[in-house]
DNA sequence: CTTGAAGCTATAGTGACTAGAGACATTAGG
DNA sequence: CCTAATGTCTCTAGTCACTATAGCTTCAAG
């Protein structure tokens, strides 16, 4: 048995996100020692692992949730599981190309400035009017990883 | 003079931002009306299309709040706006650089899905264990955009 | 003059943590 | 066995950039 700290070590997820798991419900309420200190098992720290690694690939808690309830039932069929990843994929891929865009833009305002004054400052200048830029990068929409 | 809606609608931000941006001082407290109600100026459009346009660049709160007092001053070299923008632009390509290694992982999963039971899917399987993992996608850093 | 839209303040909620305070538990060294 | 250092406990609040709600007042159109 790990206490919290060993687990948090085990994985490489910090204390307090262990307890914030916990708390809104996707880690299990572990044992408890004798002192009232949590202790985990092989499970719990398997769980925190499919935690962490979905999490670092970025998805997001809910999702998680959902896949973590689904690994518990081995027999049904994965399409849903699929779906979430599938899911995910398409939300990095606009991530890709919403950053794509403003990379554009940054470069663009950056080369262009002459160095000067902020009165020529052409990174001021686009952020000034939306009109100097070559493309859309459309508005924020999420964020994320 | 333009009421916080139409000032809104002006500019493509929403009315509780508009009330945000002041709440935390990004943008100036207004004149009222004799109903209370706030009024903008053409200079208050154009300070809120620069925070508009500057966040759909992807630039954090604090950033613009630094370029708009550089803009302030406009005979001062322009050195310090262009290291802001360096900066975002160095994030974005951070952003870009970690979501791609996302994205091959994702697809890299899904494909190899053969579409059956959880007990087989490699969704699960990966996500179960960073060493089926081509990359190493590192941990998340941040956030934004 | 009435009605409905738009505005006001204040508070709380989002996601996914992170940081801090103040108290209790455990472990290693002497 | 005692002490000191570290670890853990609970609880609260802060982060970022908003968004939503509630309950009120003001304004513009008909
Ligand atoms: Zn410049
Ligand atoms: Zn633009
Ligand atoms: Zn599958
Ligand atoms: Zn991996």
């Amino acid at each position: 048995m790990l206490t919290i700290g060993k687990l948090g070590q085990a994985a490489g997820v910090k204390v307090p996100t262990i307890r914030y798991y916990e708390q809104i419900g996707l880690l299990p309420e572990p044992e408890r020692s004798a002192g009232n200190q949590r202790l985990y098992g092989a499970k719990a720290r398997e769980r925190l692992a499919f935690i962490r690694h979905a999490r670092d690939l970025g998805f997001p808690l809910d999702a998680i949730r959902d896949l973590l309830s689904l690994s518990d039932s081995p027999s049904q069929s994965c399409a849903a599981a699929d779906v979430i990843a599938t899911q995910q994929l398409v939300a990095v891929k606009e991530r890709i190309t919403r950053l794509t865009a403003l990379q554009a833009e940054l470069e663009r305002m950056i080369t262009q400035c002459a160095k000067g004054t902020i009165a020529d400052c052409r990174v001021i200048e686009v952020l000034s009017d939306h009109g100097l830029c070559a493309q859309d990068h459309q508005a924020r929409t999420g964020q994320g990883v």
